[in-house]
DNA sequence: GATTTCAATGTAAGCGCTTACATAATTTCA
DNA sequence: TGAAATTATGTAAGCGCTTACATTGAAATC
């Protein structure tokens, strides 16, 4: 490409113009935009008429280039159109930004060779560090991000048994917890619908969570019937439909998250079950949906705004170099509300 | 900052590495990664060896600033936690990955100031382009996009009578269509909730629209009591208590968005009012929302995910030099569920 | 008043890449 | 077989910034 003969050439002003125009050197400029202490007051007043006037704004690109940092922090959910990832990622900008970072978002769609991809776009973009959900990835990216010196939150789990910085709430213990009241309550026929487990370290967990409950009521983990499918309200009701025609009925139904429990509600209501006389239903997340299902959903409790807010505090302190030293865990609570009942006798 | 004395200094491999080790010129690797077919195959093999060898990924802001082109598309949405946006921009994104652009996403909390300072920093950082949501803001910023040469296009809104490249939907004639429908079942005593409509264009068309069915029918729009109030459940609930109190009681309520209609009917039924028995209550969006909350919440469908995908192909093309020659207009159309009826006698 | 100190500014060397242009190697064809 | 045409590769000049180091001039100190 010709540099000079397109039409559509747009010469933007350069710190050169700047300082031209405010007779100055390059330097001087710079620093009044960097670090305008550095600068006497009549020299900076005049500098920065000049940046008015011209309109001049800096090229990101060169400054990343010359300065070696560019106070960028990445990360990378799964999808946009979940109500739990934007709630924590909208929590998490508006934190960083008060730091002044910028925040660059992408979603993977689920899909871990996209992560990957993603991963290293935004950090050829020059993230300054990276937000990831979940654990669950290959050896060679989390080494590929070491041999760079990209600092990484984990976020959405914690794991004691991983090494790696996490911010996040044990999946596993938390729908323990949930299924000990469920048993609590006299159901012994238990059905699981979850997202799906591979490569998914949460959805894993927390099947894990209801096996571990069953297990310490002395129940045989295995006669839970699973379904694995994927996050959709549709998928939810279809695997409730599933469920309803197996012998022994389950008379609870445990979902991985709200969104397929509501799914699950919506489909007993269609085939003439009574929610919780006939079946019980369980949610996890308590997004805004969980409360307008009619009736509400018995679910889980998730700080995602506070995951997101702590979130952006322990990457920018990494970024400054002083990494947190251990994980956090945040605690979620039991909600008890109108889907959970003892089973029909 | 000196730059060898810091322990974390990472001395990332750079083309000149690459290249040395594949004994090639840096031009050569550089050819490799951006246009293979220039270079014979055996040549290639070896700088891909060594591009493997050594872990190299390009520097994104030193090949922006020598080929003064980013691939990147950048967009600005009110917030991530509302469905429609993550909706679309989800299908933004998808699509613009297909076309191998990278897109960066901001939020602005609704907040015109914190817009145009993203707007700046997503044009620092190179973007080609921008896709923004809704017509209102300085004309300094239009001209400032102007100035830089930074195709925009605006979606969620198609305003003929704006001359500015847009895809989406006409806000005013939706709601109209849906408003007609209110009142040929014989609601004359209409109540609006909207979001605060300073600073969007969309809310405001909106409440026009339903003024324009009024008139329509001959009757004047100043009866409609309109409340203003911001996007939530929580506020659509507590604006409908307030119209509740209202004499004469409004029969039908329509609400600027189903967020705020949800929350209407469930306000409604906390009131021990029938929905729609004693009074009909409307959304617009056609989100999830809308069918889970009983009864059905009557509103209108916007073709969000379309709007995103289409969107991404215009910015593309337009980026590429084919400027769209017209803004894009989308239908919506009326869905009449459960919360509409005529008013009770 | 001469010397030291210090703050303000300037000078210029990169940062890691792309690409116009120059050169070398190969193929084509009279 | 040699000149012309074609293809593959190299050379080197930036792209727009930051910052280490050099320079200047004024205030502080003796």
């Amino acid at each position: 490409m010709s540099r000079n003969t397109k039409e559509s050439e747009h010469n933007l002003p350069t710190l050169v113009d700047v300082a031209t125009r405010a007779r100055v050197s390059t330097a001087t400029v710079s620093r009044c935009l960097n670090s305008p202490g550095q600068v006497q007051e009549r020299t900076r007043d005049r500098v920065m008429t000049a940046v008015q006037e011209l309109g001049y704004s800096p090229n990101f690109g060169a400054r990343a280039l010359a300065a070696r940092r560019t106070n960028t922090i990445g990360a990378i959910i799964p999808t946009m159109e979940n109500a739990i990832f934007a709630r924590a990622i909208q929590a998490f900008q508006e934190e960083l930004h008060a730091s002044g970072v910028t925040l660059l978002v992408s979603s993977s769609s689920y899909r871990a060779e996209i992560e990957e991809e993603q991963i290293r776009t935004l950090v050829a973009r020059g993230a300054d560090a990276l937000l990831l959900i979940g654990h669950d990835r290959s050896p060679a990216i989390y080494q590929f991000l070491e041999n760079r010196g990209i600092p990484v939150l984990i976020s959405w789990a914690y794991d004691p048994e991983v090494a790696r910085l996490s911010i996040g709430f044990d999946n596993r213990r938390a729908m323990a917890g949930l299924a000990t009241e469920v048993l609590r309550q006299g159901h012994r026929q238990i059905g699981i619908i979850s997202a799906d487990c591979v490569g998914n370290d949460r959805a894993r967990a927390r099947v894990n969570g209801v096996h571990d409950a069953m297990r310490a009521q002395g129940l045989d983990p295995a006669t839970a019937h699973l379904i694995e499918t994927h996050y959709s309200i549709e998928n939810g009701a279809k695997a409730l439909r599933h469920l309803m025609d197996l012998t022994p009925r389950p008379t609870a139904v445990i979902c991985g998250n709200d969104v397929l429990a509501v799914g699950a509600v919506q489909m007993a209501r269609e085939l003439g079950l009574a929610v919780p006389g006939d079946v019980s239903i369980t949610g996890f997340d308590d997004i805004e949906l969980a409360r307008v299902v009619d009736p509400p959903l018995t679910t889980v409790h998730v700080p995602h705004r506070d995951m997101g807010r702590q979130a952006a505090r322990l990457l920018v302190d990494m970024v400054a170099g002083h990494p947190a030293s251990e994980s956090v865990l945040l605690e979620t609570n039991l909600c008890l509300r109108g889907t959970l009942a003892p089973p029909p006798v």
